[in-house]
DNA sequence: GATGAATGAGTCTTCATTCAT
DNA sequence: TATGAATGAAGACTCATTCAT
């Protein structure tokens, strides 16, 4: 992954910046420019701190699968319970969000991009973890009666995935907290709209 | 909206590989180069149909928002079941799905940058006419008790409508049928995955 | 090598003027706006012909080589004598001269660089054809006595496929004529600069 | 020349790792960082020892040119033989071209880039001396019956300063002694490759 | 309608050099 | 002496667009 060794706090800071900037824009749609006038440099003195744009990205993208496997296995290992795992896992990846709205925004609009790279490699070997454990314990649920006998495992992870991630999207428009959010997601997974 | 004179069959035929194009890559990342050289032609030729990129853009995302809104608008238009209204839009929306790939890309990836500028208002227009309908049958299934009383329209909105554009971008992996996709989520929407 | 379908006198009159620079100036000293500014466009322009600064780069050497392995085949194909084809090989190769002088600045100045890069591959196969052909000629030589006994063919080879290349550096002080050159040559070659 | 002050064995050190870089990829070739790199500091800390990159390879020149003539003198010197003369010039270039290999790859491949400007105009003069020596003795040698009558004194030289020089590229493969390169050459110069 | 050639603004990146600490 | 951060000028290359033929 990233080569992180002690990122100075000026480095981190660069980070940032430039994290809120691939969260607005995307990550190609932002130049190395708009990095640097954001932290009042020139765009050629980036390169004292990294050694690409790429690299930039690598280190935030890295950061967040890092963190995201982390909640994941966390939630998994817990207990045996499939529906309150999944509940964990919506939470901590809620949580996730703020923090990593930059690399969120990055794999949603520029996957294609990305994936392509031998360099960003470990972003396939991170989601295919990711679906491994959804689809393990909605099949679990499903043979011990907790999910619907009729659910495809695969379609509802892509789509429960997918849905999760969706507002990082929003974040822009205030209106909701993320409590807000994630209750409105966990009723909608495990009730519909339904009234009972 | 668009300045579609005398669609030409070659004009036509040169929106669709743009489309295709924009599908896969998003809009910004498509150059003009690529879609000339789909078509056979030099980059500079296609400016004898267009008169630029964005122009193209237009023609793919107002040829796809009338679709949506007559399909919205014919799905309400029937009755006054909010659930029937709404299982109309999903279905209905779900199969343009297919037929605008590239425009639900080019939204998806690319919001921001089309949503600023004033050629585009018509987007705007239309997503506001979008969101309107929803609201309102959201809030009366929940007044005639078909819905939860618990349901915030608003958010419940927003998560629906992004839902019924995610699947657009799996298309490459073709391991469901759209009916598949559409029973899916209506089962998720109305239901969620808890064995009854 | 390179993919010459049937290069515009445009780009031929292009990579004549690129040519013109790499031979004063080297290859990697020259820079892409200094070969636009001969041709009186813009440094951007000549991406419409050529896809890399590189790709001028092969055409001329690839050109070279061709033609001087031409050389070199034909010197050898003639006769069995092997001071006959040496002395061939210096006049084509002089003869050469004159056509190439960029390529051979090029490869004198850059080796390092070409020859360490896949895409100039064809460098090092040709270069071992030559070594291969003076080797065989001087061991030749040697063995039916036309040559000194104890001579090293392979350092014999290195400094006579060097110093033959030597003079393209020079064209700049027009003082001698190129027969003038070849002469001085042979006659140092086999007699030395001892009088008999 | 150069501003070698006091020479401190730090700064000595500095230049030797100048040079090799410099002899391996050529002066204009080599960045600072990696000559940074390669003492274990940082880029801009080498301005501690030196002004400019330049100054760098003023030193390494200038030493280089000192060393040559008074090789040269003192091969005029001794005695009143050019053959001998000769000889020992050839002896003594080869033996200084270990101690300044970069040295010679910097004129070799940046002549042009070096003797364009003020700084280095030292570098003329003194090729100036070298060349004279060499025109003398030849047409001394002529004159004395001791070489060929019609050898072309300023052709000759030129093709023999530069084939003095040319072993300096091959060192990196190490299949000669520095021997064995002198005698090759002190009998293709004498008596070319014929037998006798 | 298409080609071939060009523009001009902008992209990421490199590199010698400077300087406060 | 060295570091860490920056400059500024330049490098190769991209791309939407224009236009004479």
């Amino acid at each position: 992954m990233s080569t992180s060794k002690t990122p100075s706090e000026r480095r981190t800071h660069l980070v940032r910046l430039a994290g809120d900037l691939f969260a607005e824009q995307g990550f190609r749609a932002t130049t190395v420019r708009q990095i640097a006038d954001a932290a009042g440099i020139l765009s050629g003195s980036l390169y004292h701190h990294f050694d690409s744009k790429e690299s930039i990205g690598d280190e935030i993208l890295s950061a967040f699968l890092e963190d995201v496997l982390a909640g994941y296995r966390a939630a998994v290992a817990g207990s045996d319970d499939p529906r309150a795992a999944i509940e964990r896992i919506v939470r901590s990846s809620t949580a996730t969000l703020d923090r990593h709205r930059a690399a969120l925004t990055m794999l949603q609009r520029d996957w294609n991009y990305f994936s392509g790279q031998p360099r960003f490699g470990y972003l396939r070997t991170a989601m295919k973890e990711i679906e491994q454990t959804w689809i393990d314990l909605l099949e679990r649920g499903r043979e011990t009666g907790v999910f619907r006998a009729d659910l495809d495992a695969r379609l509802t992870y892509r789509l429960l995935r997918d849905i999760l991630w969706l507002p990082t999207s929003w974040t822009s428009s205030k209106s909701w907290t993320t409590d807000q959010i994630v209750d409105g997601l966990l009723r909608l997974l495990f009730d519909g709209i339904k009234s009972a």
